[in-house]
This record gives structure tokens, C-alpha cells and sequence, in this order.
DNA sequence: AACTGCATCAAGAAATAGCATTGATGTAGA
DNA sequence: TCTACATCAATGCTATTTCTTGATGCAGTT
């Protein structure tokens, strides 16, 4: 398998993507081609690190990524997972061009596809379908990141636990316990009893 | 321990390392902690992806790095391990921009002090001894990488492992024996019955 | 004052991943 | 046919990561 052909049998879960949200003709399917580049991330590595500027829109084809906060404790804050077919970069760093304070990193070997930030204003330019794919991506995210912050401040843990087994069930049982806890905002231990609590009722 | 206190404590096994060559003077010194930024790389971590362009020129302060080729098999091929005061980067990749075809990885979690190509082409001009200084660096490499070329065509397995053995006895405890093996152009399996030969002889 | 919902610390147990070894079998070249 | 290696599969070992549990504490209700 030569590199034009590792690249064309990533690409494919990109552009069945792009023709859910809207139809693609050839030449814009050229386009996503020519401007996303397929890149692996291994388990832990950074894919941006705090304090760089976030330059790539990255597309997960397979694996695993999660961003998050250190603060000042040293204790991490998971923002956000990403598994297959989802979208991940630090926006605000990546629009204003500004260092981030959030960290990605891969929680599986991850194969993402990005584009940089040039060449997606001159995707944006070429082919205005995108700005209108891109925005309902926004949209989107949007929507579920309003929704959680909404019950991390009307739930306790073990309600934001359930809910999250109902929205990720299929990430529950890739992810570790200490990195749901994270995310929960709660630690391991409590994770645990509450997940003890949970199989003795059922 | 604030960042400038970080990166002072990091920065000294390079300073020595720069005096046993030729000794600075203070302005120099000042230039290479200005230039050379500390950079921790976590085990498995890549420092250099096949693919990107190298861009900066690595100094180990503490850890081991590996780089190496993976071929159309997908099997690896390692050119180079680099441990404590060591240099490592793809040489080629630097100096013309190109992408590279070698990929760097941390074997273990790595502290390296790396300085930019561009900033290195500022410190010769600001500082001409550094010419000097890596002219002898690169000249090490090459006189070791022609040894080791040497052996590779004219020797045995058997024979390359003990010269392995006695090049870098300080890192046959620290490498696991894959590595090793993957240097040496063998399989770990006949490696693991060369070194039981060796063994039974002593 | 007692109870609920969480945290912290320490210790172990359990699961997984990575590594080393061995046996069986194969092959190309001297 | 012998030497110097490779490949594949199985197994055991070790180290690392993850999960669980107990003990203790504390802030905010009731």
C-alpha cells in the first residue's frame, strides 16, 4: 500500500461525513482531499499542547481524544471526549490565533484527519458549501456543550453519571473509570462506589 | 519552582557539555539559554513524524530517544538511539526543509533542550564558535554512523551484538531487547538465542 | 447534632500490555 | 547439507495501569 493509497482509504469516513450534512460534487470531494492531511497520534501523546497555538481542525477517524484543563492544583478537567467521526480543536485557539490553555491528548492511538487553518479559509473560499457544513458542525457541538453545562450545574454526580452512560454508552467501557471521573468532575473512588451503588439496584 | 527556574536547571548539562568542546564566555552562554527551550516528550511520544519537517535540532538532558525507518512491510528499522548528552535529529530533514522520511519517538520519557533552526542559524552569526562546536559535533556522527555502516556489511549478528555490547554497555540494560534488535537488523527472537549462546559460553 | 454528598490518602487486587523465551518449521546461499 | 538467519505460535513473566475498598474529613443541609 503506497502513501496516495493511505491517504485515500482514510479520507473515506471524512467525506461520508461531508454527504450526510450536504451532497458533495467531485471537485469539492477534490478539495477534501487535497486539504486534509491524515495523521497518527499515539496513545498519550500531545495533539496541542497548553501554551501552542491550536492550527489544525482535526477529524477522528479512528481512536480516541480528549481535551482538557490543568489547573492550578495540577488536576485535569475533561472538557470534551472524541471518538470516531467527531470533530475536535480548540476553537477559540484556533480562530483567534492564541495560545491555548486546554490540552488534547490521545486516550487510544488515534488516527485523525486536519486541515489548517489557511487552508480551511481557502476551503471556505473555494467551495461556501463548507461554511455552511462547518457551522452546523458548531451548531452542534454547541447544543451538547450548553446541555452539559446545564446538568453539571442542576445534577449530582450520580445523576451526571447515568445520563453520561445513556449519551456515551458506546465510549463507556474504551474509556477508564479515571477518565469518566474526570470528566464527571468527581474523583475515581466516588466514581466507584457510585457505579457499586448502581449494580447492586439492578 | 518557577518556569525560568525550570529552565535554568535544564539547561546546564548543555552548557557543560558545549565547554568541554571549547569554552564560553558569558555572552554565549546567555545566547544558548536564550535559544535552546527545554521540552519533555513522554515514552512512545514522537519528536519527529515521517512526514513533517524536522525543525529543531534536539539535545537529550536526561532520557533515551530512538530514531529510526519504518519500510513498506511496516517493519522498523532503527538508525539511532540517543541517550544523556547526546545529539539527535533527522540531519537531512533539517537542513533542507524537507519532510522526512525517519521518524524520532521517546523510548522512555525524555527531557530534551531543542533550539530552532532558525535560531541556530542566529546563534552562528552572533556567535561563530558554534560553528565550530557542531562542525565536530556532526563530525562525530558521521565518523560513528561510517563504523557503523562498516560493520553492518562486513560482520554477523553474532559479531555486531557484542559490538554493541561494548559501544553502548551503558544502554544494553535500558533498551529492551526489541530495540536492540530492531538496531542490530535481526528479530528478537534470534536475538534472544544469540545472547543465550553468550550465555553458555561465559 | 446527625446526615448527605462529596474529597483525600493509602493499600491491594485485578486486568492489561509489553517483553523475553522457546519450539517448530522454513529458506537462501556457501 | 550446513550455517545464518526468518516466521509463527505458545507461554510465562513483569511492569504498568486501572479499579476497588477502607478510613477519615469536611461543608452544607436538615
Amino acid at each position: 500500500m503506497n502513501k496516495d493509497n493511505i491517504i485515500h482509504s482514510q479520507i473515506q469516513p471524512l467525506l461520508d461525513y461531508f454527504q450526510k450534512v450536504i451532497p458533495l460534487n467531485n471537485e469539492e470531494k477534490k478539495l477534501v482531499t487535497e486539504f486534509f492531511k491524515p495523521r497518527l497520534y499515539r496513545k498519550k501523546q500531545y495533539v496541542l499542547q497548553e501554551g501552542d497555538v491550536c492550527n489544525q481542525f482535526n477529524f477522528i477517524v479512528r481512536g480516541c481524544l480528549r481535551m482538557y484543563k490543568v489547573d492550578d492544583k495540577g488536576n485535569t478537567h475533561i472538557l470534551q471526549f472524541a471518538a470516531e467521526n467527531w470533530w475536535l480543536s480548540n476553537i477559540g485557539s484556533f480562530h483567534e490565533h492564541k495560545p491555548s490553555e486546554l490540552n488534547i491528548d490521545a486516550l487510544e492511538d488515534t488516527m485523525v484527519l486536519q486541515i489548517s487553518h489557511d487552508n480551511l479559509l481557502t476551503l471556505y473560499t473555494n467551495a461556501p458549501k463548507f461554511d455552511r457544513i462547518f457551522r452546523v458542525l458548531i451548531e452542534n457541538s454547541f447544543v451538547s456543550l450548553q446541555k452539559r453545562l446545564l446538568q453539571n450545574i442542576s445534577s449530582t454526580a450520580e445523576e451526571r453519571y447515568v445520563s453520561f452512560l445513556d449519551s456515551y454508552s458506546h465510549l463507556t467501557n474504551r474509556l477508564p473509570q479515571t477518565q469518566i471521573a474526570s470528566f464527571l468532575g468527581i474523583t475515581p473512588e466516588f466514581l466507584s462506589r457510585l457505579r457499586n451503588k448502581q449494580s447492586k439496584k439492578s
